[in-house]
DNA sequence: GGGGGCATGATACGAGCGTATGAATAGAGT
DNA sequence: ACTCTATTCATACGCTCGTATCATGCCCCC
């Protein structure tokens, strides 16, 4: 690892802005090397491959997640209120990491097998929330159901939201890049989790 | 519209396929008039070009579904009972039409600007479900909340679990092809959302 | 201080791309 | 029977693609 940038490191960088603005097959070797200032031959040099980058450029992307939301989960407090604190660092996490919805997306597009970074972190990921969740049945505060459904019925929320944000501001209005209507966007989310998992002593009415 | 497909329809459908499988820039004209049995100029003759076909393919994907949900919305019943049917429909829709999940992502992906058909039909069906919402509150029987807000926590579930399809398969082996486990898929969803949007009584225990 | 290996540079190659062009074909209307 | 129009077909053009090749620079270490 090197203080300057580093030929294969400028790639990397380069390669993963256009890789997500652009796609896979929108994105040509000689736009990333000149976007990093490299010469056209240095992707093979580097990485053997254009693919071989891109699959660099997945599992550089996706690995941050894991670590973030198991620290969110670790917080002190009822399984609901970590739950939260989970929510939140997820959509914190995409926040700070706009283009990995559009590599993961990709991911899903294409009829290649999927990488094994992605897929293990998503596993992670829901594991993360399943765990707190049949903690939470466990103690009589979270409603009963398949932990695992559950979790996906709250990860789908920060991921598409943050994913779809284009759609939000041009189609409905709404513009998860403003601060505020992201968070009343967060806490509304925030607010429909809870409900959807705590558990009532009485019907509703 | 002919009975016999016709060299249009016949680009459209193989177009829609091509396109959702490996991306626009991955589906050459080639590709698409091969699949199709047509010539490669056919596409030009028919469509003006490569693109043209594209927003024709968008905006015949994207249309059905503003009936359909709006439809659902229209059974009998109580607003949280309506709404549990458009979730149904949601799903059942995204089923039935497996390719436009791809199709949506696509134009997430893309910095071109987003296909107006996908932006009206997104708009109209989130319009759909905050209508629900607002008048679920106003019979005190949904919790207060904006209501495009809770519409968007509600949309994401069958938006990303169905685009997601492949990681659920492969990374957390959940199959929502295998009707079962997609009828257990469904029915958590739905037991979330009630729970997520039912006014209750009493606090929770 | 000169050799060795890593890194970068310029350029070439064949393949595939989207589109344009003009000829061949078919079918309906008079 | 003949023309007119709509469609299909074969082919060509200019371009960009990913990768390979080989020469050049550079710096560290013996």
């Amino acid at each position: 690892m090197n203080d300057t940038p580093g030929t294969a490191a400028a790639l990397l960088h380069a390669a993963r802005q256009l890789f997500a603005r652009h796609g896979y097959d929108g994105t040509s070797v000689r736009a990333i090397t000149r976007a990093a200032g490299a010469n056209l031959g240095a992707i093979t040099y580097h990485y053997g491959s254009k693919r071989d980058l891109y699959e660099a450029v997945i599992a550089a992307a996706m690995a941050p997640s894991r670590e973030r939301l198991a620290g969110a989960a670790q917080t002190p407090g009822a399984p609901l209120d970590r739950i939260e604190a989970v929510v939140r660092e997820f959509f914190a996490f995409l926040h700070d990491t706009p283009d990995l919805p559009s590599l993961m997306m990709q991911q899903l597009i294409g009829d290649r097998p999927l990488a094994k970074a992605a897929l293990a972190t998503v596993a992670a990921n829901m594991g993360t929330l399943a765990t707190l969740i049949a903690e939470g049945q466990r103690a009589g505060t979270i409603r009963p159901g398949d932990p695992r459904l559950l979790a996906l019925s709250i990860g789908s929320q920060p991921i598409w939201l943050t994913a779809a944000r284009r759609v939000l501001r041009e189609g409905v209005s709404i513009d998860p890049a403003d601060p505020t209507t992201r968070g009343e966007l967060v806490d509304s989310v925030v607010g429909f989790v809870r409900a959807g998992l705590v558990a009532h002593s009485e019907k509703p009415r």
